[in-house]
DNA sequence: TAATTGCTGTGAAAAAGGTAACGCTGTGCA
DNA sequence: TGCACAGCGTTACCTTTTTCACAGCAATTA
């Protein structure tokens, strides 16, 4: 059983979200080029990725839409749901409790924390948000394998570390900040300025030419 | 002359942020290995990446920050500054707004487009937002040559047409959906849900053992 | 029936990305 | 002075990721 990359894991969770439109539109069957041309990428990467799935599909009808999806599901979803933790309920924090909200049934934000009196012991955008003294008594009790740190980035390393002694195992992160975790923690950051600013300076190139 | 390669660009943005910090803490001087261990990699890659710039180090003292950072600057940033338009002043469109507001001189968002008559015509979280239907002469106007789109989904692709149309060649997606562009059109997704979709998968397997 | 077609799964090749190693250089110290 | 050191720039190497190419297969057609 060979591990499967980050990078696949990504483009899967994109292959979902696709199939899923495509079922909308009473598809049945897809063929890896069709999947390819929806994910802007190739169809042998799209072949090679459903590789680490445990279906396959027909050398002439392609794939079944549905079962593709529930295979996906099967591969990357907890059989019993994965719970997620929001840190830092300000702008940001509020616009992806909302985003969140019911999207995807194993997957979903079961708390928000802050330190602002005025947000806690309350529902907000359809979540109740915790001081962050229950912070671990929550994290226990909810079994959250999951942290969303949405604070300011001086407070960033410090919330990063509260959400792992409490026994999260995943952080994704959308300070401006680089934190350290321990190996057994899988970090991802979302970098909102290093894409703004990729896209501008490869915007000026193209405008160059 | 090579040409530098995304990933590249990106981190290059990602040390221009940690030098700001260490020269906040009155550093004078960095060592490749310090920025590396600051940017949770290694000191080769560092290096490897400030090959791009036009500066070098000294062996002896490192790289004085002031001077790194002016020339990352000197790299990455257009020396009249660009202009950015955001489409769709939702929950996140407004983050975002708010988020880079002032944050750096060469690159702001300059206008904002909505479709919705109650948030047109006046100033949303410091930005003037305007009607749709201004969209192509503003662009033209202010020269702007990349976009950010946070509108629904469905509307996604209709906007970035409008964009491209308009003459923009950098495009920022946060909507759930794989847009066409053009060649001459940079295109960058941001994807929270497969985010959170790759911390949750990686910190079950992390849990797990 | 036999040849043809178009797509899948997968090994092999290629490309991209990252790491290690080495020569070089200025500095501090014996 | 001359030698050991620490860190830079760069090349060569290694790993990961992507693409290419083709065997195999069921439906279709002649
Ligand atoms: N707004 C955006 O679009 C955007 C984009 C990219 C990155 N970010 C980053 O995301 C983070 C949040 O941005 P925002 O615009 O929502 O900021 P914000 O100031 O609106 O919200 C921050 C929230 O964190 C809470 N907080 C602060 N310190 C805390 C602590 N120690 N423990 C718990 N809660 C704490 C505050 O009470 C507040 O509710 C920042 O690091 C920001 O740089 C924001
Ligand atoms: N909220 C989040 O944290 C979050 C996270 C990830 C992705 N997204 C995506 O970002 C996008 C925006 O999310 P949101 O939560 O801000 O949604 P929202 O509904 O709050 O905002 C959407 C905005 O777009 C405007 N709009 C709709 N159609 C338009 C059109 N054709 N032209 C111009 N403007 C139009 C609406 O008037 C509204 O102001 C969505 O695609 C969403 O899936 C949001």
């Amino acid at each position: 059983m060979k591990k499967t990359s980050a990078k696949t894991i990504g483009r899967l969770s994109l292959y979902r979200l696709l199939l899923d439109n495509l079922r909308r539109d009473n598809g049945i069957t897809v063929y890896s080029h069709e999947l390819a041309a929806a994910a802007n990428c190739s169809a042998a990467q799209v072949r090679r990725d459903l590789m680490s799935l445990d279906y396959a599909g027909s050398p002439v009808h392609g794939y079944r839409i549905t079962d593709l999806i529930e295979s996906i599901d099967n591969f990357l979803d907890h059989p019993q749901g994965q719970s997620v933790a929001l840190v830092g309920v300000g702008n940001l924090g509020r616009a992806i409790l909302s985003y969140f909200r019911g999207r995807r049934p194993k997957l979903s934000i079961v708390a928000a924390f802050d330190d602002d009196e005025h947000k806690i012991n309350r529902v907000i955008n359809g979540t109740w948000c915790y001081p962050m003294a229950d912070l671990r008594k929550i994290v226990k009790e909810k079994n959250i394998l999951v942290g969303v740190i949405t604070v300011p980035p001086n407070a960033a390393q410090t919330v990063a570390d509260q959400l792992i002694e409490a026994g999260v195992h995943g952080l994704l992160n959308f300070a401006p900040a680089r934190l350290k975790a321990p190996p057994q923690v899988y970090l991802e950051d979302v970098d909102m300025t290093m894409s703004l600013e990729k896209v501008a300076y490869f915007s000026r190139l193209r405008a160059e030419e």
